[in-house]
RNA sequence: GGAGGAGUGGCCGAGUGGUUGAAGGCAGCGGUUUUGAAAACCGCCGAACCCGUGAGGGUUCCAGGGGUUCGAAUCCCCUCUCCUCCUCCA
């Protein structure tokens, strides 16, 4: 994705933390050069076997590239060094043309020797920039280390129930799905959404369109009055960067859609390129991305409404029916970001703020922890919930919570001071679904289905429905 | 979309090719003084990477990228962002 072409000009430094450490950001929001390893290259490299040993549980392409990375980092260590070497050469050099006749013979003769270590500089820095944009290729495609809690597993059925909630509604009649439902109630409108524009595209009527603004309402109100969140309302679209940050890019560029242009090797000019985010996780995690956070400001906790776009690439087929899968749905989403030694709590109690309000909902679900296999690309630690569907007879994801160690924020360099003057350190990213809008409103259909095909509304909800209590054809 | 202007360290702001990571000021931190506070004075005060057990040494960063040059914050090109005017528009 990333040129070494773009950077083989700059000092070795310069390549080294831009490629490695501190891709500087903010004021160039759309430049294809490059952010940071997910993983700390000292770690994978000073402790390869165990990284390998921990990269593993999430099965062999994972650790594919670790030999390649471990010669790489050795040679890029080993031509900085040179490199540097040459630099403060020619620095001292350089300095004491400035005070020799510049018409003079020893000036020409000077200026050649320095030319020619110019170009031996230029050289080795060409070299070293194609290392390093190997070697960020590998590092920025390598997920993130499982906590030592995560079980191990091959696939989704080896994720592991914690708890469930509630019971399931007893119906004495068949229950039906939010597809027969809500379309005998003229709530959900499946063939004109795909009409206007596509497949995985749905027309919310009346009382649908309805209860999808209340729950988003609903959910924000309890987060902000409830739960200490901090309310915002962020751009639907997001750059390169900020997806490399929170982990979409590189790797799953195919998963998103984008618009506008980008970078142009013919005249050497970039232009802007846009991706629709697909999730408010990367908006609100980058949103402090490149600062250092003031001591005592953590942690911090945001939540915002956002439309999410997913391409859905390679799940054609899959869930092809209803609301569950759509190019485009709404979810509020609920960020923390806070100091190392606050993670692990801070996921049982950003869990606990999504359970809230499906236990408000009264919605039926239960809560599992991801095994290795499910565990996503940046996550360190995983609980979802499923919420009971009825209509599939099957517990559905609603919302998923992940605590993301230092990898997102190593990426996006979101540090904090623990106290004044104190090193800044990498703050640890949360975040969770709370909830997936659509899918909440594809439960409360199914679970509070009647008889006669209409639908009670829960009692939380009614507030924001202007009293509405059923609703019906 | 058209025409101009601008982008320097947490903030303001010098600096148009050579000991400038960058004057000066503000803010912040430490100290002197004070019953305490303020004021005054002194000192400190960015980040990253490489080498080193350490002390320490080195390299880089003036929106971002590329180029010219022995040498670039300073010159050239591209991109981005902000401001002003015009046009358009929810």
């Amino acid at each position: 994705m990333t040129g070494s072409a773009a950077v083989d000009r700059k000092s070795a430094a310069t390549i080294a933390s831009t490629h490695l450490a501190q891709p500087v950001r903010m004021g160039r929001p759309y430049h294809h050069a490059i952010a940071p390893p997910m993983l700390d290259l000292k770690t994978v490299t000073e402790d390869l076997d165990g990284v390998r040993a921990a990269l593993g549980r999430r099965g062999p392409g994972a650790i594919a590239s670790l030999d390649r990375i471990d010669a790489l980092a050795a040679q890029r260590r080993d031509q900085i060094a040179r490199s540097e070497a040459l630099r403060a050469e020619r620095n001292d050099a350089s300095k004491a043309m400035a005070s020799l006749d510049k018409k003079g013979p020893e000036f020409a003769e000077r200026r050649d020797a320095l030319k020619r270590l110019g170009n031996e500089i230029k050289a080795l820095e060409d070299s070293l920039g194609q290392v390093l944009g190997e070697l960020e290729e590998l590092v920025m495609a390598l997920p993130n280390l499982p906590d030592p809690s995560v079980p191990d597993g091959a696939g989704e059925d080896d994720n592991v129930v914690l708890r469930t909630w509630g019971d399931k509604p007893a119906f004495d009649f068949e229950p039906r799905d939010h597809v027969d439902l809500g379309t005998a109630l003229g709530i959900l409108d499946f063939e004109r959404g795909a009409k206007i524009t596509g497949s995985r595209f749905t027309v919310l009527r009346g009382a649908g369109a309805r209860l999808e603004r209340a729950l988003m309402s609903f959910m924000l109100d309890m987060h902000t009055t409830e739960h200490g969140y901090e309310e915002m309302w962020p751009p639907a679209l997001v750059n390169a960067n900020s997806l490399r940050g929170t982990g979409q890019l590189p790797k799953f560029e195919d998963d998103l859609f984008h618009v506008g242009r980008q970078y142009d090797e013919a005249d050497d000019s970039e232009h802007v390129r846009l991706y629709l985010s697909p999730t408010a996780e990367v908006q609100i995690t980058n949103y402090h991305a490149d600062e250092i956070l003031e001591p005592g400001s953590l942690p911090r906790r945001y939540t915002a409404y956002t439309p999410c776009f997913r391409s859905e690439a390679g799940n054609y087929g899959k869930d092809t029916r209803g609301l569950i899968r759509q190019h485009q749905f709404d979810k509020v989403e609920m960020v923390c970001l806070c100091a190392p030694e606050e993670g692990v709590a801070q996921l049982e109690l950003l869990t606990g703020h999504a359970e809230a309000i499906l236990q408000r909902l009264g919605l039926h679900y239960r809560a599992v922890q991801l095994c290795t296999a499910d565990l996503g690309f940046s996550s360190h630690k995983t609980y979802d919930l499923e919420v009971w569907l009825p209509g599939q007879d099957k517990y559905r994801e609603i919302s998923s919570c992940s605590w993301f160690g230092d990898f997102q924020a190593r990426r996006a360099r979101l540090r904090y001071r623990a106290e004044v003057g104190a090193k800044p350190r990498l703050v640890h990213t949360l975040n969770g679904s709370g909830l997936a809008i659509g899918r909440t409103l594809v439960a409360i259909l199914e679970q509070y289905q009647q008889a006669d095909g209409s639908i009670r509304v829960p009692e939380a909800l009614r507030p924001y429905v202007g009293g509405l209590e059923r609703v019906t054809p």
